[in-house]
This record gives structure tokens, sequence and C-alpha cells, in this order.
DNA sequence: CTCGATGCAAACTGTTTGCATCCCA
DNA sequence: TGGGATGCAAACAGTTTGCATCGAG
């Protein structure tokens, strides 16, 4: 059975192209991409397809924890299939998002303090390695 | 001389009777506040106040670090004065903000691969200590 | 056959822009 | 008195909502 297909039955939803090609998208395309490029990307290959159907789509596949909604950068939210925890940095003049492999260790504090955690976002925001360099020049 | 003329001062940024009360607001008020919360408060006392000027001000503010922009909740941003560095909790029921005092130490890992950091937001997510006690009953 | 998923258009929210006026230094 | 700050209205972007139709189970 193919993957995508597999983590739809996993959570209980109804298996659609739309859904199956969303997934397989956020998989192959690990950018953090705005719903509107996902949209206009997918719209090639379903041209029926309607941008509601990719803001419900993704809606749902988070409350199933299967992908995670970014706001790293201004109003326009990104997204991320879920993976090993990770942190992302945003490269305030390229845009680029880069994954910084790190686990947060303040988790413990926060849930000693009596909150329940279910996600954890660290943001780091600057002038990344090539723009950096770039920079120097 | 009054505190917040005073950071004013130190950033050359022009003395208006806004700036003073926007930066009075989110210094005695640490709820981290939307832009419409600080425009509808403050309009009493200025009822001449545009939200332009309340958006210019704390653009202004941001772009020399007096405040920071919170992007924790949905798509609305929230502001901070900044004082010691801390993370925040975000409760998915109540919608408070509540901040947590603690220091990243990943930061330094981060710096090695070569990137410029100016800013680090930690966000986390979840139930606030109350949410959970009322869950519980 | 049924109920959730899709898709269109219109509405909505938070924010930005253009431009004339104001007022701090 | 000059240039940045203010304030209004209109524009804008990203997202949400209402509702009719479609299609997976």
């Amino acid at each position: 059975m193919e993957k995508y297909v597999k983590i739809l039955k996993e959570n209980n939803l109804k298996i659609t192209p739309q859904r199956i090609k969303i997934l397989k998208y956020l998989d192959s395309h690990r950018t953090h991409p705005t719903a509107d490029e996902i949209y206009v990307s997918l719209k090639k290959s379903i041209p029926s397809l309607s941008k509601t159907t990719v803001y419900n789509s993704l809606d749902t596949l988070e409350k199933h924890g299967v992908i995670q909604t970014l706001s790293i950068c201004g109003s326009e939210h990104r997204y991320d299939i879920k993976h090993d925890m990770h942190h992302h940095f945003y490269c305030k003049k390229c845009g680029k998002i880069i994954d910084i492999d790190i686990k947060c260790p303040n988790v413990d504090k926060v849930i000693r303090e009596g909150h329940r955690i279910d996600e954890v976002h660290g943001y780091f925001k600057g002038l990344c390695k090539e723009c950096v360099k770039k920079e120097k020049k």
C-alpha cells in the first residue's frame, strides 16, 4: 500500500487524491511551502483543485498530528511534514527556512511547572550562512 | 526624564505622545497584546489615534530592538517589550500567553553552523496549568 | 445511499499603502 | 521650517465561511 494512503488510513481519514498529493508534496518538498505554493504546484496535476481544499486538508492533517504549521515569517503560514523534532532558522535576507536538528532541552522544565505541552516551536531569525558570506564581501 | 522618553531618545526617535503611550502600554501590560488591543485601549486617551500609527510605531520600535513581535497564535501578531530573554507558552484553550523564563541553550550550536542570529523565539503550545486542572475535574 | 470532502464565490481579518496634513526638533 | 510622524481611506493578502455538488466507503 502506498505510503500516503497508509498515513491517511492510520488516521481514519478518507482517501482522496487531493489529500494524497498534498501529503506527497510536503514529503518531497521539505522547503516549508505556503498553502499557496502547494496550491499552485498541485493545480497542474489536479486542475479542479481549489484553495479551500488545500486549507481544509492541511487543517485536518495538522489536527491529526501528521503535519506542523510554522508561523516563522510574517503573517503567512508554512507547512512541514512531521519527522524528528527539530527547530527552524529563518533568513531575513533570502527568506529561506533551514531545519536545525536540535531537540529542545527545556521541555521538562515547562512540564514541571504544570503545563501540558502539545507542540514545541524553536525559531531562530537572522542571516543564514550563505548570506553572511555574501555580506562580508 | 521619563523612562519612555529616554528609550526613544536613546534610539534617535522623535518623541511623540503616541509612541510614549504605546511603549508605556506595553511596559505595563505584559499580556502580549495585539495591535488592535493596544489601539482600542489607547484610543480612549488619544481619540485621534489611528491604527496606522500603532502599526508604524510598533514597526519602528521593533526595528530598533525595543520590542519583539510574537507569532505564536494563529495569524495575528502580539507584542512584547524586550526584557531578559525568555520563551512563551500559548494555551490553546484559554488563549493566554505565559512567559517562560528560560534561556535557549541551542544558540551556540546555530552560530557554530555559520548563521547569524538576531532573534530567538521559543514557543510551547498546549494546555496551561489552570486548564489542565479544570480538565481533570 | 450517506456523510464527509470538494470547490466556488463571497466575506472577513489583520496589515499595508498612498497621500494629505500635522508637529517635533 | 523641513522631514519624519500621523491619520484617513482604500487596497491587499491570507484565510475562513456558506452552500451546493461530488464521490469514497
